[in-house]
DNA sequence: AAGCGCCATGAAATCGATTACATGGTGGAT
DNA sequence: ATCCACCATGTAATCGATTTCATGGCGCTT
């Protein structure tokens, strides 16, 4: 099915005739300076006026074209979010808000994912920046210092979502990471667990993975334990890493009683590989994660998880730029409540030793 | 925490002299044409005036200004997707994949939800019309007519993924939507069920659901036998809205042996149902989905689903729209196979009455 | 050695809106 | 009745790059 590239198919070459400014002023009886009057301060123009040119706006279709917009006025209307990936559900669900809350507003939102690659990221960001993105949003606290400073060069607000600097120096939005990991430690703890995995996202570039991984060696702490290291898997947040890392868990010659897993993916994989290995969730083995996501929450049992409140956390996201955009007072600084979701996957430590299957 | 507008925090006010070609030309000692060439048209310059070039640009750390180089050569380099939600999985791996090809070949995604109302599909494509973008991608055969009008007034390409356009009017990359439903109701007549479910999304607007549902109603009929209207169930695509579907499927006096979902969430959904009433999956009942998704696959058991080709339709859709904006030829329809994929929630219809606890 | 054409480069018009400044008219104050 | 202020509107400069067109220089041909 070889196409021509000048086929007709699709759309045709050429704006069929697109009009503009001037072409309103001409049919209103005005001039272009109305015409964007009209447009960005509709008060300012007498009424009467005000409705030649919106009629004329309507027979024409006139859309105003909005590169010249930015060209003079130094604002698009766009927001960047760059995001680790858009394939793990919580990113999804943060920017579906984003988006949302955005359009509202008459602002659109330019995507990207950098992989968990900072220098991708930056990179990234400055193709926004050339195509006039006004103000950005992007996860956590870890990024490159030229980030920063490209951002401070172009006059760009932005704000860092999922997580709070504790040093206050950038704006950020999110919740306690490493509160959500360490409230699995303490109930885990409770439960009378004394040996404990890690499933943990590498450590390189990703404070949250990182805090998290504080957080249940804080709750250890506190109660005088350790986590032995060899008992810390770190892999790619997807399902097939997960489950690998966990049957390396497994098959060390003294497995922990309970993993906590810094996030859903992880947990889930986790649970795939007991599934394979034969061992019971939760009579052999406690397996908790974070997030709170429609995988773990469907799995059977239940996964254990800490729902975290990624929706408010893109709400605010849109609601702090769209303000500082546009010269109104926010907040820069916003935590918002995690909450730990009891379901099925953790029990008190089994007595005796774990048999693996086959 | 109230943050006055003209803090410095996050970022200062005003660009910190952002430098343009007019510099990079004085600094090199060249005329801003021959800046414009040399980004442009490296190969129209001389190699030692495209060096000057370059090291100025370099020491002023020159980033072209996207907007007045769209105003100009009207090319933005950005393309649009617009699809239903960025929630279901399966939209955030094509997303993904989209982006990822644009990227490498110096494009940028804008992106953008409608949640299924045709309407706002269209106003969020005027926007982004507005913003200059150059192409893009829709989900979907269903749009409205006036969609297309704008496109061609605007001379912007466009491709529509997921599907294939039996007539041909539009470029289209997918599978076969109705194939998908098709084969799972044979492969469920084969194991001998004759009393069908469809659970499905609404039909307005989402032509992927509407042929989903043609492919169960066609593989019946070509046994002779006919879906029972009070076993079809529509809901949004959420997990709970699924659930509640199927407790309604499962309330009947007589309800099906085999539940064909049209997708993942939805068969995920009723699974979930069938725990809650101490129905066995695929002992009392079997259950089938679309996509293939994780959620899908870790269920206990695993959903037996298809394989849709989602990575590759967005990779596709990347490089169609790239090869059309730059002039080269390309495949205006492309179909790509989904297979099915067997885990473990069908088995032949149970013998005797199901019985419900509780 | 003269002439021709090509290539690299510069000067200036241009894309389409916003906006600083200028202007004319209207209403209110005195 | 006069003057001032203000408001609605128009004129024209401007944003920053691309692109058309013009030009000067160089090499090649004969």
């Amino acid at each position: 099915m070889q196409q021509d590239p000048t086929s007709p198919s699709g759309a045709p070459g050429a704006p069929r005739s697109r009009s503009a400014a001037k072409d309103v002023a001409r049919l209103a009886g005005v001039s272009t300076a109305t015409v964007s009057r009209v447009m960005n301060t509709p008060d300012s123009v007498e009424p009467s006026t005000r409705q030649k040119v919106l009629d004329a706006a309507t027979k024409l279709r006139y859309v105003p074209h909005g590169a010249a917009r930015t060209l003079r006025s130094h604002r698009s209307r766009m927001v960047g979010a760059i995001v680790p990936s858009f394939d793990y559900a919580l990113y999804a669900r943060t920017t579906s808000a984003l988006q949302r809350r955005l359009a509202e507003r008459g602002y659109s939102l330019v995507l990207a994912e950098h992989h968990y690659d900072l220098g991708a990221e930056l990179r990234v960001a400055g193709q926004l920046v050339q195509h006039g993105v006004d103000a950005f949003v992007f996860v956590g606290l870890d990024h490159e210092q030229a980030l920063f400073t490209l951002l401070e060069d172009y006059g760009r607000p932005y704000v860092l979502a999922w997580a709070v600097d504790p040093q206050r120096r950038h704006p950020s939005l999110g919740f306690d990471n490493q509160g959500t990991t360490y409230a699995m430690g303490r109930h885990l703890l409770e439960l009378g667990h004394r040996r404990f995995g890690l499933l943990s996202a590498p450590l390189a570039g990703n404070d949250r993975a990182r805090t998290r991984g504080e957080g249940l060696r804080a709750a250890l702490n506190e109660s005088g334990l350790a986590l032995d290291e060899r008992c810390v898997q770190y892999a790619p947040i997807a399902l097939q890493a997960a489950r690998e890392a966990m049957h390396t868990l497994l098959a060390l010659p003294d497995p922990p009683t309970a993993v906590v897993a810094t996030n859903d993916v992880f947990a889930v994989g986790a649970m795939l590989a007991c599934r394979e290995a034969g061992v019971r969730v939760p009579e052999d083995i406690s397996i908790t994660g974070v997030d709170n996501t429609d995988l773990g929450a469907t799995q059977t049992p239940g996964l254990t998880s800490v729902s975290t409140p990624i929706v408010d956390v893109g709400r605010a996201a849109a609601d702090q730029l769209v303000a500082r955009l546009e010269g109104q007072p926010y907040e820069a600084f916003q935590v918002f409540p995690a909450d730990i979701v009891h379901r099925g996957t953790t029990a008190p430590p089994r007595v005796g030793p774990l048999k693996l299957r086959g």
